[in-house]
RNA sequence: GCGCCUGUAGCUCAAUUGGAUAGAGCAUCAGACUACGAAUCUGAGGGUUGCAGGUUCGAUUCCUGCCAGGCGCGCCA
């Protein structure tokens, strides 16, 4: 799971290793056609553009020195028009120099497919992603920022790359805390505090008749009777429940409309509510479920897993079984080739388990569980007993007004609409880009300065090299009207403006990888790598002022290739990209 | 106790899945704006990659053992 060896190159690198490949096979036989030979991307300008490691691991099986390998299949042909040096260095590296006009001649035919060149390995196939799937009745906070953000830019990566996505938002609908809270709405429920704020009404309840049960039987089994009624299929307590939820997804939708996060689905736990009987007799049938201590359980120690109860003393079903009957009822309806979950850490241990058991049952659909590390305050993890809980809508707000008292003190002359809607797409995008340039993994201690971040490496970096390239060619046409860029021939004679080529041409590779290993993360930095490229050539070459129109022309295209891929790839990531910020 | 994960500059993180001299941002210090937008750029200092072994041409990466931290482990989701 999650561990693919598949070896991610683009179009570049791969007809240059098909090159070098023939070199192998020409000084060392047909035994050659087989071996994987890679070429990557130097990993420094010093070394040339592209380089290839692959001639050292063949010493063993070839009988010779690794060096003399090297040298042997870059002579065994004559130098490919693509290249204008090849070098042999160290113990067998393989440099490669590319010829700029055959650079140039790769960055244009990039630049004229669809989506900054991205391939299409999508096409025809279909992948569910469940992603963000909060509580109902629970205000969502900074917890629950990662799956949403992460979960979001992962869905758009895979729609970019040709794949029919459904994203379905897994909400907790379901389970014994409506009980407690249906009882409690009863007793405590302050309408005036519910019409002005109703999910933080509805936690107030909960949270109150909670703490009910822990002190008082006779209010515990209340609240088991409401349970019970609503099971059933209780009038009025269904209609309560229905009502809850309909608070609840208003008040989601507010935060994800903030986020440009949107949904195919929401189809909650209780969706499946009517088929997770079936499931347990499947599992009874199969042989795979068994009676232990009055609950029915699967026992995985085969797998080094703990034991999973699909059916609990009392008859009620939990998560296993829920989640085993969402996939079987996810398969039958889209026929996906993957389906895609992405919640925190903690879950590991049950998704293996219940993917262990789907498999077990029979299903043939590729399940694979994305975990992120956990968001924690620096003086601990979130609780809400200890009112350290940030909520979400609190931190967009924050961002938003951070971001615009930058704004107002730049740009005082903007109206103020104007400011206030730069303002969000900056204090957004720095949230987003926050979360999203770390490797999902990683365990994220939350600090405002660290999440509202408008400097370095952040959001606003990129969206204002965006912005100064749209500036620049909007200058460019207002000088020069009538001159258009977009079809000038690249002349890639100084070293940033090489360099500035090379790096568009890692796009669709930088994207490939993010997708397939769920870390958006790679596609953060590469768009960093990016800007900071083009901010360093920005600086030392002029473009309006270039000696020959030959060569404004060609940077100003430069500029205008770096401006649509960063569109591009802050799209991917959910992060917009204004004109002028 | 068992399982999963993590440990890299003062801080937050990278390192193209085993490649060349381990790179960025923040912070610190020194520079660059009568401007193709300074939310920027140039440079400097800062490292025994938790510790000890092993595998090989080559290890932050793979293996083993320790140390430290996080998370999980039978009726919550």
């Amino acid at each position: 799971m999650g561990n693919e060896q598949t070896f991610i190159v683009g179009r570049t690198e791969a007809e240059l290793a098909q090159w070098l490949k023939a070199g192998f096979v020409a000084a060392f036989g047909e035994d050659c056609r087989a071996m994987i030979i890679r070429v990557t991307p130097a990993t420094d300008p010093a070394f040339g553009d592209f380089q290839c490691n692959d001639a050292m691991p063949l010493a063993k099986t070839l009988r010779k020195p690794p060096r003399a390998i090297a040298e042997a299949a870059v002579k065994a042909q004559p130098l490919s028009d693509a290249l204008s040096k090849v070098e042999v260095a160290g113990p067998g590296f393989i440099n490669l120099t590319l010829n700029p006009a055959w650079l140039a001649r790769q960055v244009a035919e990039q630049a004229a497919l669809p989506h900054a060149g991205l391939p299409q390995p999508g096409t025809g196939k279909t992948v569910v992603l469940d992603y963000s799937s909060p509580n109902v009745a629970k205000p969502m906070h900074i917890g629950h920022i990662r799956s949403t953000i992460i979960g979001n830019a992962i869905d758009r990566m895979y729609r970019a790359l040709g794949y029919r996505v459904i994203a379905d938002n897994h909400l907790g609908d379901w389970g014994t805390q409506f009980g407690i809270l249906i009882n409690g709405y009863r007793a405590f429920v302050d309408q005036a505090r519910l019409a002005e704020s109703p999910v933080e009404e509805l936690e107030r309840i909960y949270v109150q008749s909670y703490a009910k049960t822990k002190e008082d039987p006779v209010w515990l089994d209340a609240c088991r009777q409401e349970l019970v009624k609503l099971q059933q299929g209780d009038p009025e307590n269904l209609a309560l429940w229905k009502r809850f939820i309909e608070l609840s997804i208003e008040e989601f939708n507010r935060i994800y409309a903030r986020l440009d996060v949107s949904f195919d689905l929401y189809r909650g736990e209780s969706y499946y509510n009517d088929k997770l009987a079936g499931v347990v007799k499947q599992l009874e049938t199969a042989g795979l479920a068994k009676e232990s201590d009055g609950a029915t359980v699967v026992f995985l120690e085969e797998e080094g897993l703990p034991v999973c109860i699909v059916r609990k003393k009392d008859g009620g079903f939990n998560y296993a079984t829920s989640d085993l009957a969402t996939v079987q009822s996810r398969v039958a309806e889209f026929n996906p080739d993957r389906i895609v979950y992405v919640t925190d850490e903690r879950q590991q241990d049950h998704f293996k388990q219940f993917f262990t058991i789907s498999c077990k049952l029979g299903n043939a659909t590729h399940l694979e569980h994305v975990w992120f590390g956990l968001m924690r305050l620096p003086e601990g993890i979130f609780a809400a007993r200890q009112g350290n809980v940030i909520k979400l809508e609190k931190l967009l707000d924050e961002a938003e007004t951070r971001a615009l008292a930058i704004i107002q003190a730049s740009s005082p002359e903007m109206p103020e609409a104007q400011q206030r809607e730069l303002a969000q797409a900056i204090g957004i995008g720095a949230v987003k880009y926050a979360d999203l340039s770390h490797d999902p993994r990683t365990m994220i201690v939350f600090t405002w300065d660290r999440a509202l971040a408008l400097d370095g490496n952040s959001g606003p970096y990129l969206q204002y090299a965006h912005a100064r390239i749209c500036s620049l060619l909007d200058k460019h046409a207002a000088q020069f009207p009538g001159e258009d860029c977009n079809t000038a021939d690249l002349l890639l004679a100084d070293p940033g403006e090489r360099q500035l080529a090379l790096q568009l041409l890692q796009f669709p590779v930088a994207v490939v990888r993010a997708a397939e290993s769920y870390k958006p993360s790679i596609l953060a930095e590469y768009l960093f790598a990016l800007s900071q490229d083009y901010s360093s050539f920005y600086q030392r070459l002029s473009v309006l002022k270039a000696e020959t129109k030959e060569q404004r022309l060609s940077r100003a295209r430069l500029c205008a290739l770096v401006a649509g891929v960063l569109r591009e790839g802050l799209g991917l990531l959910g992060i917009r990209t204004p004109r002028r910020i």
